[in-house]
DNA sequence: ATTAATTTGTGAAAAGTATAACATGGGGTG
DNA sequence: CACCCCATGTTATACTTTTCACAAATTAAT
């Protein structure tokens, strides 16, 4: 199938998140008109967005809530579970192995690693404890997760992320205020440009 | 002066942070060519970028590092000091409210709040005491923050944003899986839908 | 002082996205 | 069944954003 355009999939995965909660308040059908209200954006931009994967819905009655669920379930690649590590036991990365939304998602995060020694063998979760970044290698190899997420400071973010690339990591999640060389898929998620961006439309009051 | 795209704003903050570091780095010009290689754009994409807002660089020199940081600076609306609340001392609310990172670029975090009773009164940070979200309106009233974090459940999120906008709360960043209804700018960063986007990305490899 | 090598700033072209408009199919009602 | 209303899927249009291309400015070298 073509490419398809980044925006695109964003809306899919907010899609999906809506699709969600409607079906757990039992609603079975949703218009592209519905769904275009709750998520502020235009119908015929929900509709475009669906038709680049096929056709879902049903003239003159819209989409059963179960299906586009499922549909856009398989299409994000949400049916197989993913093995997540955490780079950097930090502030962020101690709140995301602690995050419980993810783990909904399918994704299952298998490790967390620190540099420093005053961390290595803390408890983070039920289940997670802090390993010692000089056993990533090895973890790496041996249980193949496909996702990093890096939660580390910027300067050694980039050569961990190649580290990560030829060791077979198949994606990152990137919460370093860094831009990455490798040639993986990244999603860049730095948090203090938010903040920036927030404060420039809040001083000129438009968006 | 004119809108800004929204794009070229949250390019800026990328910019800005690379511009720290440069000065970190005792680094004291810059070419656009520089930058974009750095940020893995487009050379003539930097160059479009400023020139929204004036001209900063000399031709066959580049740009200064100092001037240019001070300018974004000012553009992004980071020469005054920011005071942020967060709601919910959950995971990622606890996070935030511990992350340096923010404090550093003259945002000011003056309190959380949680409704659990158990959440209420602990310790999160040296300086923030997890206060109970009754005391909201009146701690709003009275020290007039004007940006609000929202790291609460889906459920809550929009009513408390309605509230804050009411209350003159002038931008939120909402961690919360929902897309608000209020009309003062916000940000979302749903963290799943960074989750969800990249393993879309993974599964076809393309980006 | 002229030439060559840079690098900016910008108007024009291209590419990418979002919106509008509408034909088509489906369901309900009398 | 004939009619009307509704909502999709899709083609066409409008808009936004990125990239290109080049004149103008600056520096360094001969």
């Amino acid at each position: 199938m073509s490419r398809i355009p980044k925006p695109v999939v964003r809306r899919l995965a907010v899609y999906y998140r809506c699709l969600e909660r409607l079906q757990q308040n039992k609603i079975e059908k949703v218009s592209s008109k519905e769904l275009s209200k709750m998520l502020k954006i235009k119908d015929s931009q929900v509709r475009k967005d669906l038709s680049f994967f096929g056709a879902f819905g049903r003239r003159g009655v819209g989409y059963s809530v179960k299906e586009l669920r499922e549909k856009i379930r398989e299409i994000l690649g949400l049916n197989k579970q993913w093995s997540v590590i955490i780079l950097g036991a930090g502030n962020i990365g101690k709140a995301l192995a602690r995050y419980k939304q993810i783990e909904k998602d399918n994704f299952k995060i298998v490790a967390i690693f620190d540099s420093d020694k005053r961390k290595i063998g803390t408890q983070v979760s039920q289940e997670l404890i802090v390993k010692s970044i000089e056993e990533l290698d090895e973890f790496v190899v041996k249980n193949k997760p496909e996702i990093a997420v890096l939660a580390v400071p910027a300067e050694v973010a980039n050569p961990l992320a190649e580290k990560l690339e030829k060791l077979g990591i198949r994606g990152i999640i990137c919460f370093a205020p860094v831009t990455l060389t490798c040639s993986i898929p990244v999603e860049y998620v730095d948090i203090t440009v938010f903040f920036k961006t927030l404060v420039h439309f809040i001083s000129r009051n438009t968006q």
